[in-house]
DNA sequence: GCCATTTAGTTGGTGATACCAATCAATGTA
DNA sequence: TACATTGATTGGTATCACCAACTAAATGGC
């Protein structure tokens, strides 16, 4: 099924990407889903795993609203995921650290998704697991 | 074995896969966000493109509860982009449809995609982009 | 044929998510 | 010191997604 980029069309590259990913985003809520955890939260505590950022950055690093993120931040602390601390550098800023028990549950969830990534990958190569990397990387370092 | 799988570390090939799917994530976000879709919209749009399923097929597809799916089109045809359409078949039984309107947003929504997906891929040359798309089918045939 | 069961879809209720505009406190600057 | 800027929160709205309960239509057993 080659492909003509007719109107509105998707090019083979795009439409393979976006098909992975969507199997790569079911992974990975299906993941958090076992640990009561949005995908948003999950992502939070990947980001948390080694920073800790303030709320402007985690804002950024999520591509949220900053008042998305004080949400975020409440429903994760109230949950005692995550530790609101104030800087000492500067009184408006606040700094969010992963707690131990979210440090615990971020273990969790790697190990989730590692397994899940097994499935999903069952079948391809080594060689093609390298390919992934390789191309990953080459596309993550021209993305500002 | 070549990696060691630490506590909850993920693997490279985890990491990259789930790095990339973010960054196409958000390319998807930001291309539905432009015409004031959501993401599970441009989903919706996505499948209807080339299909009339029905309201449980639907979920299957999403992998969303049917409730969650009556909403989705609830707003979707207040928004004319869908239409419900009753089966003659089955008197339970609703079919769904893109409509007129539906249609052209599909296409807008692909040519945003495929120019920022252009973007996201910049510098990537012919060899890897095929090696792209030959990867994601082998995965995307053993996900059942 | 008739009634229990199954199936398709909707409704109501809840919580999470994300946005925007407005606000407040702390910093910076003129 | 007065004014503007910055970091974060609050309030309001809409979407999203779940579950449980429900209605209507089709099926199956007898």
């Amino acid at each position: 099924m080659s492909e003509k980029p007719a109107t509105g069309e998707t090019t083979p590259v795009t439409d393979a990407l976006v098909q992975v990913s969507f199997a790569v985003l079911d992974v990975l809520n299906r993941s958090a889903a076992e640990l009561d955890l949005s995908l948003t939260q999950l992502r939070l505590i990947g980001i948390l795993r080694d920073r800790s950022p303030n709320m402007a950055a985690l804002a950024e690093f999520l591509g949220l609203d900053r008042s998305s993120v004080s949400g975020l931040i409440d429903r994760a602390e109230r949950r005692d995921l995550v530790v609101r601390r104030p800087s000492t550098d500067d009184a408006r800023v606040t700094l969010i650290d992963l707690s131990p028990a979210g440090r615990k549950v971020g273990e969790r969830i790697g190990e989730l998704v590692n397994a899940r990534m097994d499935e999903l990958l069952n079948g391809i190569p080594v060689g093609d697991r390298d390919q992934i990397v390789r191309i990953a990387q080459r596309v993550l370092a021209s993305d500002t």
